[in-house]
DNA sequence: CCTTGGCACTCAACGATACCGAGTGCCAGC
DNA sequence: GCTGGCACTCGGTATCGTTGAGTGCCAAGG
């Protein structure tokens, strides 16, 4: 597609870009050492990578700016994992060896971290595609009145309701309703509407019906689609400098089903950056995001990624998200004990 | 204080720069109706209120411009409740119509509702300062080594933790440990130690342990300090011009530790209105505050509060506070069950 | 004694003008 | 095909009036 010093000068192009967020004059381009060509070649070779659209001019006698597309060729190119400095790694080391506690927290935590990290704003999902399935349920009755209906999701999380009864069960009917229960949606998916047979005791088929429509409707996080956790939304105003866009960008940030839906999307695609214009958001034409999924004990089970501006830093970026997700993954596949 | 005429006039600037946000000459405050004198008096009465500091002029020859002090005035001068225009009424009616869900969910969603209602960001605190009593406590065993604490508290919120064992406890011994717990735990709030004498049964003793610890220490919301909503950061974008200020304010609404410590602040020193520099944070110079708390069965459970430029509609953004932490308030008193 | 019209003064905002220089495109020569 | 040279472009910055909103002060009038 591109001969090799065309290659090196887009590249060479694209890095100086990102630096300086200025366009990128031929001179710059030619005093570069790997290049031993005159400005008028580079010149040149910029006419003939403008003309192809890798760059752009914002007007007459001024340097280039990579387009999207320019973008795109540059990342595309960046085929090793890219390393992370030292310093990044130790920031990473630390904070999985001291991270702890409750799923959500983690998230939202991580997001801060991988913020802090990169200096981009950052979101992690925790997406529920695949509905955990239940591996242990039970009914506990706390009060003549009051019940509590217990599920142990596969993914170590722990979905609980309470139920108020109009009735009010012996201990042995509430035992009976436990294990039917159990014996029934053990192994099925959470959130999933499951018909359950009924016993000899109606009394136990009201508790039974109560505590399986508590958790397929119930309003415990499962059923109510994937959650979202933005860090370092503030490191956007440094971003750019546009009001307009820093206002156009944290609305998006803001709106999660969004941002849900434009990560599934570029996950879907089998991407893993997203460049300016290549997802469809308009308000978002300025800024490339980059994500990984991660996994819990062999399950996808949400994404973390950075968004920044088209001109980030993407080996940085590839790097950061990619060791993140994989620790996340890993840290929350040890702990799973706590939901 | 003021006599009438300067109190007159400085309302007005008041209304006229919140409204404008230009500085505001003699002129215009001559034109009001209920002040008939002229633009030359009103100049003599801008200037002495200037010297007592209610002013304050971007550079000779501008118009003026309301200082902290001028504002406080003004707010404090506001005694009656403050109407809501019919419309804001009605969305208010209509959103805790059709709110319903988890308490998190519905703090979440009420502080995004509250941003959309003023046109600032908003701030929904759930605090924890006074720790819920527990109401009832209960060991489940799940599986040999596995059990599940659960405790349901005064406030209607479930705290629960998984325990991990590395006895296997018969059920005799779960359910001894269970009710040895109960009898001790039960009244006493939640997150602080409690001694909790032996039994003659070891493994029960140690089944307790656990048990208590994970209350006392648990990762679980009730003892990790209060909890913090912001909804609708990115209007901040809006409220303020400069992208430095923008960041700023950005950034404190993240620090969620740094919001929870200025709203109390607020409270405690009795006010429902912080401007400018009246609390300490110097980023926040030029922002001012509403809060108002909401109570949950005539318990305070939480703040809700608005954050926007000293020139905010305060009218508005007081009645809007007031009403929302009201029916907040009552919305969730009913809505106990679900935590 | 307070109010008011008048007047000189101030100063940010705006527009016009000129200048600078980084950077380009093109061309002729090596 | 590369390179040095050169004319050209045009955004950015600085300079300089000009404008006009707004003030402070004063002297006259109720």
């Amino acid at each position: 597609m591109l001969d090799d010093r065309k290659a090196a000068i887009l590249k060479a192009i694209v890095e100086e870009y990102i630096q300086t967020a200025q366009p990128v004059g031929s001179m710059v381009v030619a005093r570069i050492p790997e290049l031993s060509v005159s400005s008028a070649t580079v010149r040149n070779e910029m006419g003939a990578l403008e003309r192809e659209g890798y760059l752009a001019q914002p007007h007459t006698s001024a340097g280039r700016i990579p387009t999207d597309k320019g973008y795109r060729f540059f990342v595309d190119s960046i085929t090793e994992p890219g390393r992370l400095d030292p310093v990044q790694s130790q920031q990473i080391r630390k904070f999985f060896a001291t991270a702890h506690g409750e799923l959500e927290r983690m998230l939202a935590d991580t997001s801060r971290f991988l913020s802090g990290l990169t200096d981009y704003a950052a979101v992690v999902v925790r997406h529920s595609a695949d509905p955990a399935r239940i591996r242990s349920v039970q009914i506990v009755g706390l009060a003549p009145r009051v019940a509590v209906v217990v599920a142990i999701l596969g993914s170590g999380a722990v979905d609980k309701h309470t139920l108020e009864l109009a009735d009010e069960p012996s201990e042995a009917q509430v035992a009976a309703a436990s294990s039917h229960l159990a014996a029934h949606l053990t192994g099925e998916p959470v959130g999933r509407w499951m018909a359950i047979p009924p016993t000899d005791d109606p009394l136990v088929d009201r508790l039974v019906g109560i505590a399986n429509a508590a958790l397929t409707h119930g309003s415990g996080e499962p059923d109510e689609g994937p959650q979202v956790f933005v860090g370092g939304a503030a490191r956007m105003a440094t971003a750019f400098d546009a009001v307009s866009t820093i206002r156009q960008v944290l609305d998006i940030l803001e709106q999660q089903f969004v941002l849900v839906t434009l990560i599934r999307d570029i996950l879907d695609r089998g991407l893993s950056v997203a460049i300016g214009t290549e997802h469809g958001l308009q308000p978002l034409a300025d800024c490339s995001i980059v994500v990984a999924p991660y996994e819990i004990e062999g399950e996808r089970a949400g994404t973390v990624g950075i968004l920044g501006p088209t001109r980030m830093h993407y080996e940085q970026a590839l790097a950061a998200v990619a060791v993140v997700s994989k620790r996340l993954g890993q840290a929350l596949s040890e702990g799973t004990r706590e939901g």
